[in-house]
DNA sequence: ATGGTAATGGACATTATGTTCCGTATCTGA
DNA sequence: TCAGATACGGAACATAATGTCCATTACCAT
């Protein structure tokens, strides 16, 4: 990627991340972003079509950092066992709380809410492998059911952390989850 | 209210409704919720003024028919039994079945998301007073987190029924959730 | 019925959007 | 080092949406 392309980018990505903290997502216009990056409006139609998309890329490339464990490609990991499970979880809630600074902006927005759509998504992958097969014992509930049922419980509980609650350590708030959830 | 308001505002919800089946809700303007109303711009903005307040009294209208039960309003009821807690739950869902036509349209698109932070509002204060207090054996997890998680497990699990599996009856649902839930 | 009240419709200025152009600055490969 | 390629900046543009204004009309209560 050229050089001035990562620079323009990430102007325009800080000048985002910190106009979130001063106002709301949809009052937010380009205009805002490309004088507050201080790049041409050409320029930021040539990276993002639109707004959407640069929120989009903003996560995308937290996400990219968060879930880019090489423990998590390499397939001959065994992750049907409890404790590497959780080990996993904490170690994304680690990582969450690195990018905390770029997190809180999106989060106290309504965009969070867009945030959140797109960390269900990752986390789904995450979850899938873990959540054992259907048991006798679980009756009728369908497993889609129930891995839903973890995913958003979790990922609520990790704006719940981010939203006032941030004197928790990562390995409390997997305790906290691990604690409640039944999977 | 003037028979006159209660008529466009109608028209409005009708239309609006209508819309958000064919395209995306920020795709959504002003000018397409007035033509497909049929009324005078200056009428819109009399009675709303931004989309997104027409959004938020349309999901308040929705859930002030889905929690305005008697039940709900008179203190005296007992919710400490799980009985009476189930089956308000299961009364909720019941109700969000009959609201469905209108509900689909808002799942739908991206405002699916505010429709949900309404919901999760609506039900925590449900939840608040059924969820027993701090036991000992819970350990240090904090009532909020185990409220907040319980609240985001109900919602998207509300969210999954409407989402492609609306073959479950609101009983099964119940079932689903007090079987999977730990609080 | 009638006067007051409030909804209505259409016109308006303002603002944001997304595109296009061209000159300039910067990068890359030979 | 040089030349071709690529990204940037700035300005101007047509288009479209926004929110406000005011005169008109329909409704309501007395």
């Amino acid at each position: 990627m050229d050089r001035r392309q990562r620079k323009t980018r990430n102007a325009i990505f800080q000048a985002f991340s910190a106009l979130l903290e001063t106002k709301r997502y949809s009052a937010i216009t380009v205009q805002d972003i490309i004088d507050a990056a201080d790049v041409g409006r050409s320029t930021f139609y040539a990276h993002f079509d639109t707004k959407e998309e640069l929120l989009r890329a903003m996560c995308d490339d937290i996400f990219e950092h968060v879930f880019s464990d090489e423990v998590m490609r390499e397939p001959e990991h065994d992750f049907s066992s409890a404790d590497s499970f959780r080990d996993r979880i904490t170690h994304i809630l680690c990582h969450l709380q690195e990018k905390q600074h770029h997190i809180k902006g999106i989060f106290a927005g309504e965009c969070g809410e867009i945030f959140m759509k797109y960390l269900r998504e990752y986390l789904r992958e995450v979850f899938d492998r873990q959540l054992p097969e259907d048991r006798p014992e679980d009756g009728a509930i369908p497993r889609d059911y129930r891995l839903n049922h973890a995913v958003s419980a979790f990922a609520e509980g990790v704006r719940w952390w981010f939203g006032g609650h941030g004197e928790y350590t990562p390995e409390q708030i997997s305790t906290f989850f691990f604690g409640t959830v039944d999977c």
